[in-house]
DNA sequence: TATTGTTATACTCTATAACTATA
DNA sequence: TATAGTTATAGAGTATAACAATA
């Protein structure tokens, strides 16, 4: 499996079969698009991270879920959430209620000010994606997020 | 920006926009297929990450190269390069020799025991990509490959 | 002076296990 | 007993700043 040893310092370097593998090509894409979202926001004075924009539309449309069920969509555990929600309550974007109806949940929702936020983020987040998806056409586009769906549902979770 | 709020326990989250986002697409599509490489490597008794197997195979066709070249390469700090050399190192996949040439750096080199193991690795992901493929034809995943490398040369690096 | 590798430090994301309040 | 949220803890991945050795 060896190859001939590198030497000139800057000769672009041998991947071998990493370029034809869907997993590489990914993570490379995902680290790149990831840059672009944070440099996107950097650039307007915001900080906000793709998981958070993600929590933040799931509370707003789903106004009243309990942490359980907020970790459930985003697929992680429940206490992972407990610091990210920490420092979303912190910014004042975002609020815990007790509960009406059961001693034990949360009731999560957008503060006036998160609502207010997250319009001027989800403007943000279209300059973004229109960024990234400029080298592709519409359906390019639509056919790359169906793929990518299709992907998804062939990866075992275990 | 609010909708009326959720109550049934169990009934599917709200998305809103989510589900339009490439980049929303792209990061769950990520997170699944990087959970199916852990299991397909536990699963055969192995322990590796996606950017282990990276910087092995990297090494493997590169050998000789240095810590700086490497971390280049794989578009992190040299700092963070240091601790997963070092584990990959304690597992005696991979050694740091002096360069011949240059005090200032090292020459890495997978070990005997390294090349084996990346000949196995390299079955476990020829196992993992063959299953996250499996919903797509061969055109399909040439052109999701294709249609991810023009949405990574798009995004800005910053 | 500049570069390479290392260390110290810090922050985020992730998890498991154990605790508490409530159901 | 079981569930929801929290805390303590740990590991991986990421970075910046400062340092020693070498160029």
């Amino acid at each position: 499996m060896g190859r001939p040893p590198a030497s000139s310092p800057s000769r672009p370097l041998d991947r071998g079969l990493l370029p034809s593998l869907m997993g590489y090509a990914l993570r490379r894409t995902q680290s790149a698009v990831f840059a672009d979202f944070a440099a996107t926001f950097a650039t307007a004075g915001e900080s906000l991270s793709p998981g958070e924009f993600g929590l933040l539309v799931l509370v707003d449309r789903n106004a009243g879920l309990s942490q359980m069920a907020l970790a459930r969509a985003l697929g992680i555990d429940r206490s992972t959430l407990v610091p990210i929600l920490d420092r979303l309550q912190a910014r004042d974007l975002l609020v815990r209620r007790p509960s009406p109806t059961d001693g034990r949940t949360h009731a999560l929702a957008l503060t006036p000010a998160g609502r207010k936020a997250l319009a001027r983020f989800s403007r943000l987040v279209r300059t973004h994606e229109k960024r990234i998806a400029s080298g592709l056409s519409t359906a390019e586009t639509r056919t790359l997020i169906d793929l990518l769906e299709r992907v998804r549902a062939s990866a075992r979770s275990l």
